[in-house]
DNA sequence: CGCCGAGTTGAACTGAATCAAGAAACGTGG
DNA sequence: CCACGTTTCTTGATTCAGTTCAACTCGGCG
């Protein structure tokens, strides 16, 4: 499955063949089933994660045991919890997979090792982040100022191949609306 | 205003004094004063901006005139339009100063540049981007999972100085709620 | 085959939006 | 420094989008 990592490495930036090598070496395949537990509440998030197969799911519950969907994660996309990560704080969320998965984990120490002596995986970090800020802004744009129709249509627009893959109720969560409003809603888009 | 800039620097990672010379060398300061525009929508954006006084607020303007703010920078904080700024397209924003304001500015290519040759900036740009998508990830989360009273008690939370220093309809449109809804919360707070 | 989670549908309810009007606060010019 | 117009904020009445509750259907899996 490091194919597929090596695969997207060699897509973002100029890795050379000893810098995949050392990459490799620090890298474990975890393989998940589905609704499998990648992190649980409580627990602190110490890995970078690279989706190379299936579907992973982030949440958090909240008093009342509702889940809240906080984003999703499908091949070639990371998970994980980046606060976690950084403050070495349990994490308040989990994540599990939506389908049989297989993910890859670099521990936190290796992976900023790797950072300091690769500057492609620098770089790569960079975009990454500068990439998700943006997602993010975009999300939160659409949440303040869309119905739950609006919200649907950008989930649309914005993740085609979600909608096939996940769940609705987990969309609907992610969207920040019940199952049945998304049900009702689909039934007067078709 | 310089100053101000190189302290909050100087607080962040370890700049050489030639390091500063050549950040101020390509800042231009610009004074706003109350309800003045720094970017409107359709313009470019591409600048690198530094409050170093005052107030700014980012906001778009749906198709009904409404106006919906992502967010706001005091001092000490970045604002711009990263979208913009990395597409080179026209922004769908505006930016305005909600107080008399002092912003510093540095063009996209100088930034970039310097970027490239002081690495204490390319770690403290690592850290902002980090430091925002956590932020952003937490706003995300309160806005799909709590109530209008939750969301205004979280706000007070992370930003108790908001809460005097900003118009309550602009907090209201930022939490994504009517001046109404906001004005109903307050009575019932305190 | 039967069960269980996922999705649908309907009816009643409710939190927040909308509409409307007045009261404060603010800033600008005389 | 005051007066007047303009925003901002508040309050009440009404409406509506979306939730909640409850019952039922469907499809997959053990």
């Amino acid at each position: 499955m490091f194919d597929v990592f090596e695969k997207y490495l060699r897509s973002k930036a100029a890795f050379t063949a000893e810098e995949l090598e050392q990459i490799q070496a620090v890298t474990t395949i975890k393989k998940l089933r589905k609704r499998q537990f990648l992190l649980q509440e409580g627990d602190v998030w110490t890995y970078n994660a690279f989706v190379a197969k299936g579907c992973m799911r982030i949440y958090s519950v909240d008093a009342k045991g509702v889940e809240h969907v906080l984003g999703f994660a499908v091949e070639n996309w990371w998970t994980g919890d980046l606060q976690s990560l950084a403050s070495g704080q349990p994490s308040r969320f989990n994540i599990d997979a939506i389908e049989d998965s297989v993910v890859l984990l670099i521990k936190k120490e290796n992976f900023e090792h790797l950072r300091q002596i690769i500057p492609a995986l620098h770089e790569l970090v960079n975009a990454i982040l500068h990439r998700s800020f943006l997602a993010q802004q975009s999300r939160i744009h659409t949440v303040i100022s869309s119905s739950a129709e609006e919200k649907y249509r950008a989930f649309l627009q914005d993740f085609p191949e979600f909608a096939r893959r996940i769940p609705q109720h987990m969309v609907a969560s992610y969207l920040g609306m019940t199952t049945e409003t998304l049900s009702r809603i689909r039934r007067n888009l078709v």
